[in-house]
DNA sequence: CAACTATGTGAACGGTGTCCACATCGTGGT
DNA sequence: ACCACGATGTGGACACCGTTCACATAGTTG
C-alpha cells in the first residue's frame, strides 16, 4: 500500500488498468484495435494476466463499450444542462440529440464501438440515455399541438428520434458522408434533428 | 473451355468466386468471418492465391461490400417497384425506406458489413440508391405542402430521410432494438418513417 | 516450338487469442 | 506465528490468421 489506498494484489487493480488502456486503444484505432496481448502489453503485463480479469477478449471490448456508453450519456447529459431548465421541451430534446451528435463527431472511433455493439443490454436503468430521453419526449407532449401521453406512443416517438440521431451520427462517422466537412455536418444534424422533432407533431 | 465459355486460365474466374465465397461468409458470420484464408479454402485454392486477385483482406471485404450494396438497391427498387407508379410521392419514397429496413432485417450480417463499411465512395452514380431517394425526394415537392425545390434542400430532405431510415435499421439490427419481436421491429419502423416523412413538411 | 505472362503452390514470418502448468504473493485459520 | 490456500501473474505452447517470397504450372503469343 505505498501509492494511494487500494492496490490490492500484486500490480493493484489490473482490471481498471486494461479498460483504461482498452479505451485508449479503441480511441485511437477503433473496435478492432483494441486487442488482449497489446492491452497486456501497454500495460506491463502477461497476456494471460488479462484471462484473471476477463473471460475473453469480447469481454474485455464489452467493458470498453460500457465506458464509452457512460461518456456518451455525459456527452447528452451535458448539452441538455446548457439550455434552460425552463426552455421548451423541444429546445432539451433537440439539445440531448446535438449532444450525442458531437459525441459521435469528437469521439469518432469510439463511437464506432457503440455502433458496431453487440451487447448492450442492461443500462443501468437509472441514467440511462436512452431513459433520459423517454423523460424528455414525454415533456414534449406539455408543448403546443404535440405527441400523445401513453407510454407506449411515447416510446415510439422517442424510437423515431433516437433512429434519426444515430443514423446521422453513423452516416456522419463512419457511412456516406463521413468526408463531408464538419459544419456542413452540423447543419445536415440540425435539419435532421429539426425534421425528426417536427414529424412528431399532428 | 469445358463449362460454359470463359473459364480463362487454371481454375477458372477465381475473383468472382471468391468474392461469392466472401459473401456466403459475410451472410453467415459478419464482417470479421470473410477472412482471406477461409475464403481461398472453401475455394479449393491456396491462400497466397487470392493476392493474385486482391491486394489484401480490405479489398476482398470492399468487393463483398460492393455486392451486398447492390442487393440493397436491388430490395429498395422492388419494394418501390410494387406501388403503383403515379401513386402519391409520400408513398413511393416510404416504399424505399421499407426496402432498405427489410433488406437489413432479412440479410442482417450482410447488412452489418455495409453499416460497419469504411468505403463506399463512387455508387456508379446512375442507379445509386441515394441517386433514387434524391429522384423520389423531388417527387415530393409536386405533394400538397411539401418541401421547396432547390437542389441543397432536396439534399438535406435526402440526409434527413437516409438517417432515419438506416438509423432504425441500425438499431434493430446490431443495436438496442435488436432482441424486439420481428412484427414490433416492422411497427417501428412505420412511425420512424412516418415521423421522418410529416417532417418534411411545413 | 519457345518465350512470356498470368495464375496457383508451399513454406515461411510475425502477429493474434487462448489455454495450461507453474510461480508468487496476500490473507485467513489455527 | 505459522502455514495452507486462494487469488493473481508468468512463460511456453497451440492453432489460426494475413502477408510475402521463391518457385511451379498453364495458357497465349510470337
Amino acid at each position: 500500500m505505498n501509492t494511494v489506498n487500494t492496490k490490492p494484489y500484486h500490480h493493484g487493480n489490473l482490471r481498471e488498468e486494461m479498460v483504461r488502456i482498452g479505451v485508449e486503444l479503441a480511441a485511437e484505432g477503433g473496435p478492432e484495435a483494441v486487442g488482449l496481448r497489446e492491452t497486456a502489453r501497454r500495460a506491463g503485463v502477461s497476456p494471460s494476466a488479462a484471462y484473471r480479469h476477463f473471460p475473453g477478449q469480447d469481454s474485455l471490448l464489452e467493458a470498453v463499450r460500457h465506458t464509452a456508453a457512460d461518456a456518451l450519456g455525459q456527452s447528452m447529459q451535458h448539452a441538455v444542462s446548457e439550455v434552460a431548465a425552463d426552455a421548451p421541451a423541444t429546445e432539451q430534446v433537440i439539445a440531448a440529440g446535438r449532444g450525442y451528435f458531437e459525441f459521435a463527431l469528437n469521439r469518432q472511433m469510439l463511437f464506432r464501438c457503440l455502433a458496431s455493439g453487440f451487447e448492450l443490454p442492461e443500462e443501468d436503468s437509472r441514467d440511462s440515455p436512452f431513459a433520459r430521453l423517454l423523460e424528455l419526449v414525454g415533456g414534449l407532449k406539455r408543448e403546443a399541438s404535440a405527441v400523445v401521453d401513453d407510454h407506449a406512443a411515447r416510446f415510439d416517438a422517442a424510437v423515431a428520434l433516437w433512429s434519426a440521431v444515430h443514423g446521422i451520427s453513423v452516416l456522419c462517422t463512419s457511412g456516406a458522408l463521413r468526408d463531408v466537412p464538419q459544419p456542413r455536418k452540423r447543419e445536415l444534424l440540425e435539419v435532421t434533428l429539426a425534421t425528426a422533432v417536427r414529424g412528431l407533431r399532428f
